[in-house]
DNA sequence: AGAGTTGTGTGACACGTTTCAGCGCGAGGA
DNA sequence: TCCTCGCGCTGAAACGTGTCACACAACTCT
């Protein structure tokens, strides 16, 4: 109901020109005290809030940066976006955040909505192989930065975790273990880098441990999701001779399988070992907690927001197009848990017996 | 590196006066064909972009509602931003998703840029229980539309989903299933009406079966996730005689306190049964498949922007203040699985027998 | 005492858009 | 022929803020 109030109005209330009150609000340094506490008791007393349509529009770029992912739902990214709300809220910005579903039309939609918001940059996920869009974005100036995705690529920041060798790990961990016959669940290779990047890191396991290619099967999901690890679970049920292993590109996917093995009553890592990937909470929390190839969720987000502030900063003070682009690359780690590792799952089964004799 | 460029320069390039410009963008209707189309060629040509700041200085009010949650982490509050995001979309808005922590500091300090923003509408799970900074945005003239909270207490639209009934269906189930000593893992009842209400129903049951209210223990829990549920699980352990059923109530906490149950051997739902509380995905997918209390989620989320959008008009449109507050009331289910179900736990065991067998 | 200096405050302009009164013009009716 | 009307377009006035050149007073230094 109340009418918003201009700083005008405090202006008038306070007895100073609304130049005094922006400098009350700004440079507070800059005005004697007692205006200041005049000022500043007027503003409460209106109700005073700031316009930041207005300061925008004056300032040309807003205290904001989008975050677009790929999926909100993946625990994956929500912790990605605490790392980057954390950087942002301390450089005092805010994180607009942004879901695509792996979808170009979303993603665009997103882009342009962002860019009409004048947002000071963006940290993104692309789902466009093409990058296209993430191009244009650049030609209208605003900063970007590329999560999970290869530094060289583009004219941008970027903050990755070396794919490649993730999936190596996994698949080397697994050829220790001794299985022969390993299957990767993952996404569609052509579309997503970091499908493509972890399939590539598995397969040169295989050659490095001179095993065969074709020891590495394959089962391709639509989504990184728990629904698709469960039909890719049924497929891999159904395979004769059945997968000793299964590593899969993910979390959600293979928190999926596992629940496939367990209704079909396979037992885990005993007749099936799996291994996950990003190592999110519920990984551990599972009732098998699942091996994962860990990735620093919240430092990437960290990272990629001071980033793309800190490129803000020396494009404006220096001379424009100045800017150095860093490539930021951080290595996974193989957390080893119950879902692969048959040593352990022993401990956990003796702790069973143990438990249900009392 | 391009500058912004405005309506002004689109409007010399296509020869025509800016007032045409805007109108090709926002009322294409009343401009010639050929006209329309000289100034459509212009703004692909220069890559002209739409400055929001602008546009939302001159109208007063932001495209954009704020959507104010206890948990980006939690499944069942993305869930329901996926669904207001969904509403929001159809209308043209874009939603600004922020993340208190149940922190009564970041909810003021989001609540505060929010308002800056000028933001059409704001829906919101308060975390404050005194609601005095949801009253202030009110005051601002900002609508508001509170998520699982009580409708009486504020001015204002409410969605919310009945916990009162959601806490009696979980605990009548263990009745039912013969449990004579359930506790139930719990937030802290004063500071989260979620907490109080789910608390209160599973009480209620209690006393209709006609058993004492102290057969119904409480562990309470700092916060509503997994590692919330790993603790309290510890603890419903070491107690003597051991629980033989738990209502969580939350479905992180449940996950957390099922893994417990698992580590320590203690079947489920043989020796302990387990409820939960929201039904996200992660339940069904469970090693257990966890029973939980359902509430539509995407539901939640697209009504409450559905309301607040309707809100907006109505006032608008008819004489202000005269908007009639409407509250809505989902009513929560009961979805048994095998964590609280000895029937369909066996089935499962059968079914372990089987595949091993062959 | 005059010149420089520092500390405060003023007021107008610019940012990019929407809106609205109004203008020119051609067509149709009297 | 004149009047009216509607279409298509123009141009200027807001919206609320930040900035900047400038004004004014009170000191300090020589």
């Amino acid at each position: 109901m109340s009418a918003a109030v201009s700083i005008r109005e405090v202006a008038t209330l306070a007895g100073v020109s609304v130049g005094t009150v922006s400098n009350v609000l700004n440079r507070p340094d800059v005005v004697a005290t007692a205006t200041r506490e005049r000022v500043l008791a007027a503003i409460g007393e209106l109700g005073f809030v700031r316009n930041e349509s207005a300061r925008q529009l004056r300032s040309g770029t807003a205290r904001a940066i989008g975050l677009v992912v790929l999926d909100v739902s993946n625990p994956f990214f929500t912790d990605v976006a605490r790392g980057a709300e954390e950087a942002a809220t301390e450089a005092g910005h805010a994180v607009i955040l942004c879901n695509t579903d792996e979808s170009v039309q979303k993603e665009a939609r997103h882009l342009e909505l962002l860019a009409e918001q004048r947002v000071h940059s963006v940290l993104i996920t692309p789902a466009d192989p093409s990058l296209e869009p993430v191009h244009k974005l650049r030609e209208r100036g605003v900063s970007v930065v590329l999560l999970d995705h290869p530094a060289q690529l583009a004219d941008a920041c970027s903050v990755s975790v070396d794919d490649h060798t993730g999936g190596r790990l996994a698949v080397e961990h697994l050829l220790v273990m001794g299985h022969r016959n390993i299957v990767m669940v993952n996404g569609n290779v052509n579309r997503l880098y970091q499908a493509r990047e972890r399939y590539a890191g598995a397969i040169s396991a295989m050659t490095d441990a001179d095993r065969p290619a074709d020891e590495l099967g394959v089962v391709e999901v639509p989504a990184f999701t728990v629904a698709a690890g469960l039909a890719a679970g049924e497929e891999i049920l159904a395979r004769t001779p059945r997968p000793t292993a299964v590593f899969c590109a993910n979390d959600l996917l293979a928190l999926g399988v596992l629940q496939s093995m367990v209704r079909a009553g396979v037992r885990v890592p005993d007749d099936v070992a799996i291994v996950g990937y990003d190592d999110i909470d519920f990984a551990a929390a599972a009732a098998v907690p699942l091996s994962s190839v860990r990735q620093p969720r919240w430092l990437i987000g960290h990272t990629a927001a001071e980033l793309v502030i800190a490129e803000a900063q020396e494009h404006g003070a220096d001379k424009p197009g100045h800017h150095e682009h860093r490539h930021v690359v951080f290595t996974p780690e193989l957390v080893v848990r119950s879902s692969s590792d048959f040593q352990r799952s022993k401990v956990r089964h003796r702790t069973t017996k143990r438990s249900s004799g009392r």
